[in-house]
RNA sequence: GGGGGAGUAGCUCAGCGGUAAGAGCAGGCGUCUUAUACACGCCACGUCGGAGGUUCGAAUCCUCCCUCCCCUACCA
């Protein structure tokens, strides 16, 4: 017997109870044992950053990882079910140093370093721990490490990391130091999550880094980048994705006095005012005009088309000139006083003297903004520098790692580079040299990470290279050119791989093609050891392939590193011999870019080194998914970059991508702004189901919008699927049925084959249903699978169930009402089995009840089942699908055309003329009584084409003969349209002249004009709308039946509460009087009388076709001399 | 600056050469129902961003312009 079922369903209750349930049953483990050995299915995950609890954007991509993975599942394949971490880098080390309270690098370093690196490992774990319970509470099914467990580990972290423990892995329990064991985190031994902070990811990143030194790819840049001046570090080409914003700055015109030619001064503009310490030359475009000018008692060069934007007031022009002839123009530069400047100049004159300012020629001066003489600091910006080298200028990099400046800057000497401008701008006019300053808005990078604005600074980074773009076709390249440049074997890669949405594929071509090289260094604390030695003494450098060798090459401190992970200060204390020199050398301080430690994950994770066996099993991956946003130059590139050095194959058959979350008010989730959900809020309020609901319909390459009322739609949705289920239990309970021991798989056909039509056709949706899902799931194509689903459940309950609806209830033909029941418990037993990968938890409630609880022979989790499509394949029937559309079609025309008559479905009438061109079906006079009953008629009649109540229309099929026909077009249109034609014998039709063949028009059947007809496609129906008095008067017995169920409910009476009813008819007592016994078992009357209604009785007025009428009632109790109308 | 995408009903979006422009949501009006408030039906004359052009025919193709978004970039 079924549990009894509610129609108002606690959903997040019940996701607690299935949670609780599948923990006690081992549900999960049963699954895998389940599975194993099966076909492989190789699913990598991408590593979720463990430094902040999970949001609901990490709930989009993880519902769709859990889809897939539990898809394949019920299709026995076996899979690894490894979640990811990633660890190491910036992102932790920012929220570290907030909770400290920290303001920069010293802070760290007077902290020491070993204790901020624990930290932050115990960060990671903390954070681990909480997205492993989120994730489980999301129903996402993973080899889950126990949360308890990841916080003892942090605990025993912080209060002695060299302190022994004992963690149990899948093969027994494992001891080790307790640092020791958290970098073995996710190995064979431990099993559970990958964390790529683990002494197997670090170690394959230092063997990928040694083959790119090996085939002469890695290389130390001196150059300006991109700085951090809050965190210290380069920001890297990859990481400027999400760093441009809009940024006011110091709009600054200032004069250069030109030496040679006294009164005289160039104008020129920078939006930064810091790097005027460090200008050297002013550049002009050799073939642009320019122009001498007199304002007041200033004169002054510019480009002559930036007169009207540089220049303020009026201005007198004296003299014009090319660029060129300003070449070589010496000035006085805006802070030769500076020691530094003076250092820097000296000796590096033409004649061995020392430098002086002077105007260059440049390319890429323009006179869109500024004054058309640009400003050039070589230790400022990059492409300054570029000039600066092949000019051999002098360079002037004024500022440290935090963007203070250096000694030797005089007033400027440690000072912040942010608060520089004002002081920078008081010394120009103290001195003459302001022009002007006006702020202006542009485009400008800022760190990605704390949001700092950028600046340029000259330091020493390491790099790989991704090799020469050749400027041909790629189809055009040879074998050597490809064999030479990393980015054109990234590119073949690619080309294996297939892309959803296909837009992807593209876009990661566009990227490896213009990508610049690949900064891997990092001066930061916490993160991956580059295990790059670089020689002070020789100049060489080295690169140690993994710790095995370090410790084999090492001459000191090897001891130091002893008992811990390979990370910072440990590790730095190492020194190896120079293989060229034979000095000792130390390791480069700085850490690695992390999507190095992402990049690593198919061959760290999948044993690439310790077990090649077990590596070819599962590389490359079936399957990959992140959101597309930023990816292409992160971790898909340094996925695709890694595997391709190391093996030139792709880690990866297909990679999903999908788009970005945001508020219900399309804008970013952002906390003040009042649209953002937290993901415990959201899975406490509106239930996790839902939320994979919204997101399983959500087109994967469009941004989504998160919000309440989203969630509202897509709970109205699976309620309606819960109310047929609480329907179907509440009539199986009252009617004590209970299925049979086969129902624990689809049907056979057989047993169904006498069953009415449209049990047949909702068990033919199904297997088509069942069909279909299973198509879109495996070629990953998640909303048309949920939308797939949605339909059904729509027709399931407005056409099924609503057509069937008293088969449950009546009890006059039992075998009926079993072949009712049987039908529904199958469709709904069925359906969750289609659903389960989707919505795990409502589908497991009701497979527990209509499944286990009803004690088949059947797995006892929806999870353990098989995909069900092959076992429902043989109930598919196409033409009663076909057929049976019609008769859907059909009933809404009739709905529309009694509302427009003004003729309620309740109003019985006399007949319905049907004409369905085509419809020949065995089952077609079933489902014409499926039409009389729906729409409320006594009879349905055939007609066909020939029929009076239509006439004949043709369609001309344009895309066939508009070529052909060109100019006569319009003609043949209004000719079709007025009826103008002429059917020939052989079918074809000659009208306007012209004659069409048989397959270049369709002919229709069209309503006659004047009748009350409605049509669609050749359907036509058509109602009578004449009514007898013997059909209002069955009308108005319906009314009547109406009011007294609607006062039943407002008296707030039970379902099964009897009545003593009272009717006062007025004038259409005699009419309606036959019907009153039927109205009277309906409403679950003990007796019905006529009169007026007593006082104190609850009474609703109901308007029949001869007037007022009034209904009273009240319940009735056994025993007070009422007998029971029909018992 | 370069490349791409988008501008269609109040909102979110389909349609992407074929003849009187659609769907969901919101709203209005109905209807059905002992699945009891769950649902269903009907209601949208919208300059299909603007202006030209190609065509028998344009929301759909072409040109220019306007607005927004994304990608990309060392412009001072």
């Amino acid at each position: 017997m079924f549990a009894p079922v509610t129609s108002k369903p606690d959903l997040v209750a019940q996701e607690h109870e299935i949670l609780t349930l599948w923990r006690e049953r081992r549900t999960f483990a049963r699954l895998r044992a389940q599975n194993a050995g099966g076909p492989r299915w190789s699913f990598l995950d991408g590593p979720i950053t463990a430094n902040n609890p999970m949001g609901v954007h990490h709930a989009w991509g993880r519902m769709y990882k859990d889809v897939f993975q539990r898809f394949h599942a019920m299709r026995g394949e076996d899979q690894r079910w490894q979640n990811g971490f990633d660890c190491q880098g910036l992102w932790v080390e920012v929220n570290v140093e907030r909770d400290l309270g920290f303001t920069s690098k010293r802070d760290i370093e007077e902290h020491g370093i070993a204790e901020f690196v624990r930290l932050c490992k115990q960060r990671v774990l903390t954070f681990a721990a909480r997205q492993t319970e989120q994730s489980i509470r999301l129903g996402y099914w993973m080899d889950w490490n126990d949360p308890d467990e990841l916080r003892r580990l942090r605990d025993l972290l912080g209060a002695d990391p060299a302190a022994r423990a004992t963690l149990d892995g899948p093969h027994g329990p494992v001891t080790d130091g307790v640092e020791m064991l958290v970098g073995r985190l996710g190995m064979p031994e431990l099993g559970g999550s990958y964390f790529t902070f683990s002494n197997e990811n670090n170690d394959l990143i230092w063997g990928f880094l040694a083959e790119c030194h090996r085939r002469g790819w890695l290389y130390k840049g001196h150059d300006t980048m991109p700085w951090c001046a809050r965190c210290g570090t380069g920001i890297s080409q990859h990481e400027m994705t999400e760093g441009y914003a809009d940024r006011t700055d110091p709009g600054l015109t200032v004069r250069f006095p030109l030496l040679d030619r006294p009164g005289e001064a160039l104008l020129v503009w920078t939006t930064t005012p810091w790097t005027l310490t460090s200008n050297v030359a002013a550049a002009v475009g050799a073939g642009l005009g320019y122009v001498k000018v007199r304002q007041g008692e200033g004169v002054f060069w510019l480009g002559k088309g930036t007169l009207k934007q540089a220049l303020i007031g009026p201005f007198e022009i004296l003299e014009e000139r090319p660029g060129s002839d300003l070449v070589g123009w010496r000035y006085r530069g805006p802070f030769d006083e500076l020691p530094a400047v003076r250092t820097a100049f000296a000796d590096r004159g033409a004649g061995g003297g020392p430098y002086e300012h002077r105007v260059v020629a440049w390319d890429e001066v323009g006179e869109d903004e500024g004054t058309g003489i640009v400003h050039i600091a070589p230790g400022c910006g990059a492409e300054d520098f570029a000039l600066g080298k092949a000019l051999g200028l002098p360079m002037l990099a004024p500022l440290d790692e935090g963007g203070v400046f250096i000694e030797g800057f005089g007033f400027l000497a440690g000072r912040d580079v942010r608060d520089s401008a004002e002081p920078v701008v008081e010394h120009l006019k103290h001195h003459g040299l302001f022009y002007r300053l006006e702020p202006i808005v542009h485009r400008y990078p800022h760190c990605w990470r704390c949001g700092t604005p950028l600046v340029f600074r000259l330091v020493d980074e390491w790099f790989v290279s991704m090799g020469p773009v050749y400027d041909v076709p790629r189809d055009q390249l040879s074998r050597e050119q490809v064999d030479a440049s990393l980015r054109y074997q990234i590119m073949e890669v690619v080309d294996g791989i297939r892309w959803l949405p296909s837009f992807g594929y593209e876009r990661e071509l566009d990227w490896l093609l213009n990508m610049h090289d690949w900064m891997i260094s990092k001066k930061r604390y916490w993160g991956l050891a580059l295990p790059i030695y670089d020689c002070t003494a020789c100049g060489s450098f080295d690169v140690v392939g993994g710790r095995e060798e370090l410790g084999a090459r090492a001459v000191e401190g090897w001891d130091q590193l002893e008992g811990h992970t390979a990370h910072r200060p440990y590790v730095d204390a190492v020194k190896i011999a120079c293989r060229t020199c034979g000095a000792p050398v130390s390791r480069i301080p700085d850490v690695g870019n992390p999507w190095l430690d992402a990049g690593i994950v198919p061959f760290s994770t999948l044993h690439y080194r310790e077990d090649p066996a077990y590596w070819q099993q599962w590389f490359p991956a079936d399957f990959v998914t992140e959101s597309f946003p930023g990816q292409f130059r992160n971790w898909f590139y340094s996925m695709l970059a890694m595997s391709t050095v190391l093996r030139r194959e792709a880690p990866f058959t297909t990679i999903f991508g999908y788009a970005t979350l945001f508020g219900e008010d399309g804008r970013p989730m952002h906390k003040s702004w009042g649209n953002a959900i937290e993901f415990d809020e959201a899975a406490e309020r509106m239930g996790v189901d839902v939320m994979r609901w919204m997101y399983a319909n959500a087109r994967p390459d469009d941004n989504i919008l998160f919000g309440w009322h989203a969630a509202d739609e897509a709970r109205r949705e699976l309620l309606v699927l819960w109310n047929v289920y609480a329907f179907f239990v509440t009539y199986a309970r009252l009617a004590g049925w209970s299925p049979g021991a086969d129902a624990a798989t689809a049907p056979d056909p057989t047993k169904v084959a006498g069953r009415p039509p449209l049990d047949r056709w909702i068990l033919s949706r199904l297997a088509g249903v069942a069909a279909r899902v299973e198509d879109r799931l495996a070629n990953y194509d998640p909303d048309a699978a949920a939308g797939t689903i949605s339909r059904f459940i729509d027709e399931l309950s407005t056409w099924y169930l609503r057509r069937n609806r008293k088969r449950f209830s009546r009890s006059d033909d039992p075998t009926d009402r079993d072949a009712a029941f049987a039908t529904l418990h199958a469709a709904l037993t069925g359906l969750v089995r289609v659903m389960a990968p989707l919505l795990p938890f409502l589908t497991e409630a009701i497979h527990q009840n209509l499944v286990v609880a009803a004690g088949l022979q059947a797995p006892d989790s929806v999870h353990l089942t098989r995909w069900p499509a092959a076992e429902l394949a043989p109930l598919r029937d196409e033409a009663l699908e076909a057929v049976t559309a019609r008769a859907q079609r059909a009933v809404e025309l009739a709905r529309t055309l009694r509302s427009q008559a003004g003729l309620k479905t309740r109003q019985p009438l006399a007949r319905l003329w049907i004409a369905l061109p085509g419809a020949a079906h065995a089952d077609l006079d079933a489902l014409l009584g499926v039409i009389a009953e729906e729409v409320n008629v006594k009879e349905v009649i055939r007609i066909g084409d020939e029929s009076e109540l239509v006439e004949r229309r043709i369609k001309p099929l344009l895309p066939k003969i508009g070529r052909k026909l060109g100019a006569a077009i319009p003609a043949v249109m209004a000719a079709a349209r007025n009826g103008a034609f002429e059917v020939r014998a052989d079918g074809s039709v000659a009208l306007a002249g012209i004659v069409l063949a048989p397959d270049e028009v369709e002919i229709l059947a069209s309503p006659r004009p004047g009748t009350a007809v409605a049509h669609d496609d050749g359907l036509v129906v058509v109602i009578d709308t004449e009514l007898t008095d013997a059909l209002r008067a069955e009308g108005d017995a319906r009314e009547l039946q109406r009011a007294v169920q609607d006062l039943r409910r407002d008296t707030g009476l039970e379902l099964d509460d009897r009545i003593d009813l009272i009717v006062d008819l007025g004038v259409d007592a005699a009419r309606i009087a036959p019907y009153l016994q039927a109205v009277a078992a309906e409403t679950l009357a003990y007796r019905v009388t006529t009169g007026a209604p007593p006082a104190g009785w609850p009474i609703a007025g109901v308007k029949l076709s001869g007037g007022e009428a009034r209904v009273a009632l009240r319940r009735a109790v056994p025993g007070d001399g009422a007998e029971p109308a029909n018992a």
